[in-house]
DNA sequence: GGCTTGTTTATTGTTGACAGTTTAGGGGCG
DNA sequence: CGCCCCTAAACTGTCAACAATAAACAAGCC
């Protein structure tokens, strides 16, 4: 088979690879994560290629990358949905996601440089001073900020894409519990924890500390959704 | 955007949805995974529908596929390549896998069924077997059915999907020390304390010990390649 | 001779059309 | 009134043709 295409060279991949694909991929990918294509929502391939003004074509192509991503659902001659992923579903994926992030920690304790750790505790000062004035969308940033420090950490890219993937599955239930300060407190006394631990070098403890954030974080949405779905 | 379609329904997802693009999609990643389709080799898709006898749009709709699983690269005007990942690439990926392997340690420790245990140590012995008798085919066979039983204990379907992703991204890094018959006793002696670890039902001690099953994994590979790639 | 430039060829990018399937709606019948 | 079947519309699945881009090659210039 390879004797067709003998000859060399893999490309030097520009990193930002456009192409009308994948920019598609990448806007459709952004109305699911906002929300504004609803869960369980049949996409029409001929309504969103008018809005986009292409063809079907480069569409179904972004599709069936979202499809692998894990963010859409195919079914034969019916089309792709938004993923309703069911609270079944998504434990085990917070599961798979405490074990990256407690990787994660682990790896941020061995590889974190001096000058991240002076950002990693002021993150969670400034956190501490969003739950005083009640300001739940200002903690909901830092704790981005936060959580992609520590990601930063690690120095490994494939960890970050990894966690990132398994977060784009859950954004159903995510930031849906702002509105309890008793719940942010908690999680920011975890959050001191997890960046002591790195702070003091200890790999098992940051494991620990992280494995548990995300555990504990898992028991909140249980909390939330608890009952309502399946 | 959702009132166009405000009509129900995801899908009961036959789990096994066969579509042209999705039979492509597995097909040519058994070429890949079998090494038939060299790494770096680009991929021409006049040819792959030839050979498939079909029409070039299901072709692309399977490469966007496998570009997004990573098996693929993408360069825009020029086609999809079979990625060419780097020792370094690799050794990241190593890196997520151990943080995920580890993680299957701990959930199979907590969740492993009695009738489990026997079949894993069963396992074991009869590796140690083929270690005596020098045969490296049957060692490998047995070590990807342990670690499917490992995995399977842990009961978390996106936990094994997420791995076997990680997997196929090393398929070239993988299976190439069979012939050196100390690393086998190596690694089979770690295979016995992940066993007994979960058998123990010791959480911790499993999550150790399948860590560095991993971690010792990727500094064998990279005795093996060390020098050569980059 | 080596480098640049123009031309040809091969391959990807995109589109529109057609076939097959599913869904929705409307009688007809129990 | 409710159920079933039949028909029509909508949509997905697939394909082949056309446009655009990049690689390969040849000729000309320094």
């Amino acid at each position: 088979m390879s004797e067709l295409q003998p000859r060399a060279a893999p490309a030097p991949l520009p990193l930002a690879a456009r192409s009308l694909p994948m920019v598609l991929r990448t806007e459709i990918e952004k109305l699911i994560l906002r929300g504004e294509l609803p869960t369980g929502e049949r996409l029409n391939e001929n309504f969103l290629a008018e809005r986009f003004k292409v063809s079907r074509g480069p569409v179904r192509e972004a599709f069936r990358a979202l499809v692998e991503a894990g963010l859409l659902e195919f079914v034969p001659n019916r089309g792709v949905f938004v993923r309703q992923i069911s609270l079944a579903e998504a434990i085990a994926t917070y599961e798979v996601r405490a074990g990256v992030f407690a990787h994660a920690g682990r790896l941020a304790a061995a590889r974190v440089q001096d000058g991240e750790i002076h950002r990693l505790r002021s993150f969670v000062e400034h956190m501490d001073e969003c739950i005083s004035r009640k300001d739940g969308a200002g903690y909901y940033a830092l704790n981005l900020q936060l959580h992609d420090q520590i990601l930063f950490a690690t120095r490994n890219s494939r960890l970050i894409t990894t966690y990132m993937g398994l977060i784009k599955e859950l954004h159903r239930f995510r930031a849906k519990n702002i509105d309890r300060p008793e719940h942010l407190r908690v999680s920011n006394a975890e959050h001191a924890e997890m960046v002591e631990a790195i702070a003091a070098r200890d790999e098992l403890r940051a494991y620990e500390a992280h494995y548990r954030h995300v555990m504990n974080a898992k028991g909140r949405v249980l909390e939330v959704f608890g009952k309502r779905d399946a």
